[in-house]
DNA sequence: GCAACAAATAGATATTTGTCAATGTGTTTT
DNA sequence: AAAACACATTGACAAATATCTATTTGTTGC
């Protein structure tokens, strides 16, 4: 596989902010609705409403609409390819380097 | 394992960053010294040090000095812990929601 | 259609981040 | 000791990000 940079970045965007770890901790025991996990961290609307989109857009949370709520949950096909990268990136191949000895 | 989520936000902040997936495709190939790594990248010697510094604040990477070089590798122990903190993150445990249904 | 509700979008702002030029620190070489 | 080299640190600045308030969009139930 050859690993694209900037999707890269997109992925794993969604774990470097300490609110939206605390929203994948919460989707750990199952689908939630916004308004559920709204309750749980302390920011207002519009703001979960910008980490929900990050998380979307790494595609390791998918959200669906189900009438006038969304629901989100993991999605074990981006987490397989978030962790799917982490391996490549951090597979050891090659020699030590002697280019400056 | 109980997630810090300040500290995961540090790990995965190492790869979102174009420049600094970049870099860690390029120790994949095994110890690189900051000179070779700044001949491949298009940034200027400061900017390679701030992303170094990041990368190894992770511990994904890890630095030695050896005399007025600096060696960098991948940390197969930083690794290792942002695969257990990723997969703690996305599996799935619980029911589904009903809270508004 | 209208009121109530849930979520998204827009606009504003403070903070963080990535970048560079200039300088400082420590090591090697002459 | 002085010069050269490799890297880190500092300070400045532009771009990106996280956050809020206000508003808009879309859905449900009267």
């Amino acid at each position: 596989m050859n690993i694209d940079e900037k999707r890269t970045a997109i992925i794993f965007k969604a774990l470097c902010d300490e609110n939206r770890v605390k929203i994948l901790k919460l989707l750990g025991t199952g689908e939630k609705c916004a308004c559920k996990i709204l309750e749980e961290l302390n920011v207002t609307q519009p703001t979960l409403s910008h980490h929900m989109k990050i998380l979307c857009d790494s595609e390791i949370v998918f959200g669906r609409k189900e009438g006038k709520w969304m629901y989100y949950s993991i999605s074990e096909r981006g987490a397989d390819q978030a962790k799917e990268i982490l391996n490549e990136l951090t597979v050891i191949n090659g020699e030590d380097c002697n280019c400056c000895k």
